[in-house]
DNA sequence: ATAAGTGCAAAAATTTTGCTTGTAA
DNA sequence: TTACAAGCAAAATTTTTGCACTTAT
């Protein structure tokens, strides 16, 4: 079976080597947001010749053909995960530093319109929230007109 | 005379020490985003027994603190700016890595209403745009409906 | 007085690179 | 065949730490 991202290297004009092929799939198949050492992690079980600069090179041209975006998230080191079609949010949970996605495309084309205000086309966006789990009940559609606003 | 950053330091109960209070005043002057180097730097330029671990150690308190926050704008290393009142936005010119700073507080209302939907309280955001010039005219108000979309 | 901060140098952690060998197109 | 990729180990970068000494409270 071909990966969505075997298949974006190859509209990229990359060579599908071995170790690119390997990565390719544990980015596929991983569910969260991998740094550099659990790809390499993961790559090792496939094929145990990879070695940690490669899989460096790798997430650097993947991400340089936009294949991949590094992303921080809190944490120190990189992180990375596939492009999609458009851009998602990052909800950091500030306690247990679990990371919820979610889309939002409105806020996207806000986004697109405010980059233009200052003469911008936009080309990516990273928003993230940092956030914790709020004690009153969860709030289903946009209740708390402005609310009580957090310490910081 | 005393620093914003100083302030809130004795508020934090800190001790204010020599190099503290340099850092705090080099922060304070800095107009862009430095990172940690740039902070050793000018802070050393205010007394030059000031060691880089003293200032790693000096920016972990602060952000600790909320007194100061973490970014990475696009750049490998950790780049630092005072806590505002409220969040801004930072516009990233792909080409030049020119950084532009705007407040939108429209937006963060709507960010602690997306976050109050999954069940959060936002503690704090960061919302980073990457762009480059538009060709076209800078745009007055919120021209070009949709326009075509950068190929990411 | 004393708990906390600092400098220095050494170490850890993260990322890049030079060079030789291997390999996809 | 040949330009590009990989492995390995060494180097470069970025950040943290141990320890003896200093200092703000």
């Amino acid at each position: 079976m071909e990966t969505r991202i075997e298949r974006l290297c190859m509209a990229n004009g990359l060579k599908m080597t071995g170790p690119r092929r390997a990565i390719a799939r544990v980015l596929s198949e991983a569910t969260g947001h991998p740094d550099v050492d659990e790809l390499h992690r993961l790559a090792h079980r496939l094929d145990p010749r990879i070695s940690l600069a490669t899989v460096y090179r790798t997430v650097r041209l993947f991400e340089q053909h936009g294949i991949l975006e590094r992303r921080n998230l809190g944490s120190r080191r990189a992180r990375y995960e596939m492009s999609g079609e458009h851009d998602h949010f990052h909800l950091i949970d500030q306690d247990s530093g679990k990371v919820i996605e979610f889309d939002e495309p409105e806020t996207e084309q806000l986004m697109r319109r405010v980059a233009a205000r200052h003469g911008f086309e936009l080309v990516s966006l990273k928003i993230e929230l940092f956030g914790r789990k709020a004690r009153s009940e969860p709030a289903r559609a946009e209740p708390e007109r402005a609310g009580k606003i957090p310490a910081r």
